[in-house]
DNA sequence: CTGAATATGTGAAATATATCACGATTGGTC
DNA sequence: GACCAATCGTGATATATTTCACATATTCAG
């Protein structure tokens, strides 16, 4: 079964905290009440989702650190190469692509785009940044599936279209914008002011 | 009634999709057909939000457009002036300085610290500086309720720690941990990795 | 080897969230 | 002014998600 948004966000959370945890001082198994403590979950959401991805452990022991990891990674397709272009190297564009945490996970951006022609053809962070209207031409010849879209709101429905026109399968939109796309593909928002509603809210109710 | 986390985010995407919509033309009112139909919401939702936070339409006609506005901003306390410190200057801690959406929504920077030596003193998109050892000082006597942490992962949990202790009341996380604080602490976290795992498994299954 | 303690795994119950169905209300038309 | 179509407001229903409760499995002590 397809695992839902939901699952998959708790999966990443018992990863991070492995790696972190098991980055300081080694431990072999962990069980689903130490998880379930230190991220403020309930211990049987911890067994279900392990459940969920076919790990399973054994009694009055837990899990075994090293598989959970594993399977969370193979899971999430982590282990498999994903190229991506980056479009719109402005102040944000340019912080993703100095972002050193995603090779990690498999992705790696192998192109950079802006349609200001005073920043085409310069280099930013190893990446020397490429026409808007080459961007077509190279998602075809490379049969890139992921893009990540940093543009100003007002072009960014105008490069989803491009996109989907020429066979991109996921668009991680940090634009503010909610981008209609056919429902093949996948839209991910970053937007950070859904992170302000809830902390404004929160502070008012102070 | 308190409004949870889902429905603060729709009303967010209400919110921008009118304030765009408005300004490409400009109309007096909407129906929750049509919103629905834009973001991909049932419409009911849309009217049951909207009377949660006290809007009322007008059959046939639907609402206006300023009122919901008005009303969203209200309920969120983007009205509200919302001072906050910036803790780390890195790539994303400089990039969010320099992000000008802030202000209308009722938040502003006022300081931003970091712990590096060589940075203190500097100068970065307006803001001098300072030392980590003055942010303890400056939170408590100016009141500020709200810290923007884009720290080092090692070093997140620590300022945390610290910021909770003198007062902080709402932390949005930038950094990879899951930070541990009181109940009575709002963390919102912002983790690019989640909604990485939503892609990569997204492209994995095609 | 046996019993006590502590985990897991999972069906059942509870809670939360989203959708449906439909009466009530409004605006336009003849 | 009366009727029709479109829209809201909302209780009822359906779906999704989380939590509970407990049988089953494993370890360790004596």
């Amino acid at each position: 079964m397809r695992l839902k948004r939901v699952v998959l966000e708790r999966l990443m959370r018992y990863h991070r905290f492995l790696s972190q945890t098991t980055a300081s001082k080694p431990i072999q198994t962990i069980t689903s009440a130490q998880i379930a403590e230190a991220l403020d979950i309930d211990p049987t959401q911890v067994r279900k989702d392990f459940g969920a991805i076919g790990l399973v452990g054994i009694g009055r022991v837990g899990y075994q650190v090293e598989d959970v990891c594993c399977a969370v990674r193979t899971v999430m397709g982590f282990d498999k190469e994903n190229p991506a272009v980056l479009i719109g190297v402005g102040q944000l564009g340019g912080a993703l692509l100095t972002y050193p945490g995603f090779e990690k996970y498999g992705l790696s951006i192998t192109a950079v785009f802006d349609s200001d022609p005073a920043k085409t053809g310069r280099s930013k962070a190893g990446h020397t940044i490429r026409s808007i209207r080459s961007l077509k031409p190279y998602i075809r010849k490379h049969g890139i599936m992921l893009a990540i879209l940093c543009t100003p709101v007002e072009v960014s429905q105008t490069i989803a279209d491009r996109l989907v026109s020429v066979g991109i399968k996921a668009i991680w939109n940090f634009t503010p914008t909610d981008l209609a796309v056919p429902p093949d593909v996948l839209v991910r928002d970053e937007h950070i002011s859904l992170g302000l509603s809830e902390i404004a809210y929160h502070l008012k109710k102070l």
